[in-house]
RNA sequence: CGCGGGGUGGAGCAGCCAGGUAGCUCGUCGGGCUCAUAACCCGGAGGUCGUAGGUUCAAAUCCUACCCCCGCAACCA
């Protein structure tokens, strides 16, 4: 049993396919700023996070970049570190599922299910292109026309194959009374009734091996197949703290106190790595807690719009506690978001800016210029300095209940609800007419206000990594604030009255819109293209962030896109496919198969011999079985959409500039 | 009848499970203040709670039917 004053938490391991999004760095995020707080309440803290580098996804990709699969996959995971570099990610661990300690204790627990019955082998039908030589489900089968492989034109056949079977099932009844039973197993309870929902209706034995693709851990005592994905990933939580070798550090920390993960993956954790772990003979995760989805605009990915959401360029443009800030403000803990960049801006401006910021400045220019930038001698209080001062105090016990019940952003909103009852005091109090009159009640005020900032301070640690200390150190506390008790958040009259404060320039300046930001000529520089310094990823944010103009790109980011000439030799539909054709493109040398969304509005016949741009050094991609090997270019409006051609014949393959 | 989420002042959401004064953030309008980043503080306007029925003394909330939107599945290159 792990020890009372550990705390182990995880986020998923993501899938070493290609970049993430701002849905893992928002999973990321809430896990760190769990961790951060959790060390600050005095936890030992083990935070994991990792990689799934195994599968026949990663190996396609791999193979069409023309590298091998672990080489692949070593340069995605670089790019996922320097992500979490860049947002600060304290994570104590990271596993990949292509460690050689996870792979021999994968084997190790496939052996052991096999040994005591839980996995068995059992032959079943299903259906198998020869061309793929791939294997399809029922489901997946009669999803194609009339059973024909879209790929090959040749008909699925009916095959057997041997594979290995995990007995879930056995284990159904269990789960469902580990579930009724314990009420914070699964969070929140909507995601919970509907595992639960899930279990009652019954669990199939899964299926956990595969043949089709060899690039995954080899079963122990059949090298010809490889362990279920799900199966491998799952095994991290616990091949990561050394199961089953060594038992000393794996007792220190196992069972983990909370399995963090977007709803998506739910049903994985809470029915298949349960029952894993009931066959196993090990105790259950204290919680397993599915957060919603934060849509950051990242639906509509289409052409036209280049609005994908990538974090390094938000944390670019905005600055790193900005976007903390927002992921962990804006979502509420259940539900999901649509939320967008404009949502983001309005976010730091509102709070941050004005309020937060905002409180900052005016607290501190006032203590220059009525107190000789000294944190002022309280003197006596009335019952507006009172109610103020209580106000403040009672605020970390706030904090800590709702990080404790996971809820992050009510934590920071009752961290905000402070900071607009810190403006309103300066509101009533009117500082300025105390200093006027030389009334001590003026030390009274600005001595409050500089401690409940130091408060504030303290208690945003868990969410923000640079502002903390930005506010700290403006006040002249003595002192690094990671070295402060968590408790004196609780304290009052910590400030030493007398200490110098140091004004600075507004920490979070107010983001104005596009047009405003082009006509400012001051930061015409091109934007440097980096993010944190590797070494300090806090040194990012607050000094450069209002940089370019939303959304401009050097000459050299647009020569990355290479557009090209197409004439359009012929083109069909896709079969099965509403939305999709298919076209044969001739670039001069080569000719090349791309599909395009435009189905609803050309017919196949309208387009061949036209001269179409298309982006031709475009990653292939597979849709709807079909091979697109480049990207046609086509504008949108509400009354349709048009393809675009060039204004006069010119020879297929012509490069565009 | 594929699965899931949702329709509440101009925008985004809470309230619904345990019916009884419709709440919050942003915006807007008016005022205040001058310490502050056109910011901060106070006040106002603005809502047939998707539609139609039903239950009830009473429905945003419970029941029935229907309409519409959005994810995913599966059509994104």
């Amino acid at each position: 049993m792990a020890q009372d004053n550990t705390y182990y938490i995880t986020t998923p391991i993501y899938y070493a396919s290609g970049d993430l999004h701002i849905g893992h760095s928002y999973t990321t995020l809430a896990a760190d700023a769990i961790s951060r707080y959790k060390r600050l309440r005095g936890y030992d803290v083990f935070f994991l996070t990792g990689t799934d580098e195994h599968g026949l996804k990663i190996q396609r990709k791999a193979q069409s970049s023309g590298m091998e699969p672990q080489a692949y996959v070593d340069m995605i995971v670089a790019r996922i570190k320097e992500l979490w570099r860049t947002l600060d990610i304290s994570y104590d661990g990271f596993i990949r599922t292509t460690d050689k300690s996870h792979q021999e204790t994968v084997q190790w627990i496939f052996q052991k299910l096999y040994d005591n019955n839980d996995i068995y082998k059992k032959a079943y039908e299903s259906w198998y292109c020869v061309g793929c030589e791939s294997f399809y489900t029922e489901t997946q089968a009669r999803a194609f026309p009339n059973m024909i492989c879209p790929d090959h034109g040749k008909p699925l056949e009916r095959v057997q194959e041997e594979s290995y079977f995990f007995r879930l099932s056995k284990y159904q009844d269990r789960l469902l009374q580990h579930i009724e039973e314990n009420p914070d197993f699964i969070q929140p309870v909507s995601r919970r009734n509907e595992v639960s929902q899930f279990v009652k209706s019954g669990l199939e034995d899964l299926c956990v091996s595969r043949t089709s693709f060899d690039w995954g851990i080899k079963l122990p005592f059949d090298p010809g197949s490889v362990v279920y994905v799900w199966i491998d990933a799952l095994a991290n939580y616990i091949s990561a703290m050394g199961y089953p070798e060594d038992t000393d550090n794996f007792r220190r920390w196992w069972p983990a106190d909370l399995h963090l993960m977007g709803k998506e993956i739910l049903r994985f954790h809470a029915v298949i790595w349960p029952i894993l772990l009931m066959a196993l003979d090990l105790p259950l995760p204290k919680q397993i807690f599915a957060h919603g989805w934060l849509n950051l605009g990242g639906k509509k990915m289409s052409k036209t719009m280049g609005n994908v959401v990538d974090p390094f360029e938000l944390c670019r443009k905005y600055g790193l506690d900005a976007v903390r800030y927002f992921a962990l403000r804006e979502v509420p803990f259940g539900a999901d978001g649509d939320y967008s960049e404009e949502s983001l801006v309005a976010r730091i401006n509102s709070d941050l800016a004005n309020d937060l910021g905002n409180l900052v400045h005016r607290t501190l220019t006032m203590v220059k210029k009525f107190c000789g930038a000294q944190v002022p001698c309280p003197a006596g209080e009335n019952q507006v300095d009172i109610r103020f001062r209580e106000k403040c105090v009672s605020l970390k016990e706030r904090v800590e209940k709702e990080i404790d019940a996971l809820h992050l952003s009510a934590a920071l909103e009752a961290i905000m609800d402070v900071v607009g009852a810190a403006n309103k005091y300066i509101d009533e109090v009117s500082p300025w007419d105390l200093a006027k009159n030389a009334d001590p009640r003026l030390g009274t005020s600005l001595n409050a206000l500089c401690e409940c900032l130091r408060i504030v301070a303290l208690l945003l640690r868990p969410f923000m990594v640079r502002t903390p200390e930005l506010i700290w150190n403006a006040l002249g506390m003595a002192g690094d604030i990671r070295s402060q008790a968590w408790g004196t958040a609780g304290e009052w009259g910590v400030a030493v009255p007398g200490q110098v404060t140091r004004r600075g320039k507004p920490m979070f300046p107010r983001i104005e819109d596009a047009e405003a930001t082009e006509v400012a000529p001051e930061s015409a520089e091109t934007p440097k293209p980096q993010v944190a310094p590797p070494g300090g990823p806090s040194e990012s944010s607050q000094s450069s962030k209002s940089s370019g103009p939303t959304g401009v790109i050097t000459i050299d980011d647009f020569r990355k896109v290479q557009l090209r000439v197409a004439e359009v030799v012929s083109c069909s539909k896709v079969k099965g496919a509403d939305k999709l054709l298919k076209l044969e493109l001739n670039l001069g040398e080569e000719t090349r198969q791309i599909v395009a969304g435009i189905a609803m509005y050309y017919a196949p016949e309208e387009l061949v011999g036209k001269e179409i741009v298309v982006v031709y050094n475009l990653e292939p991609a597979v849709i709807r079985g079909v091979e697109s090997n480049g990207m046609l270019l086509a504008a949108k409006d509400n009354n349709g959409l048009t393809v675009l051609t060039v204004d006069r014949r010119i020879t297929p393959g012509s490069r565009i500039s």
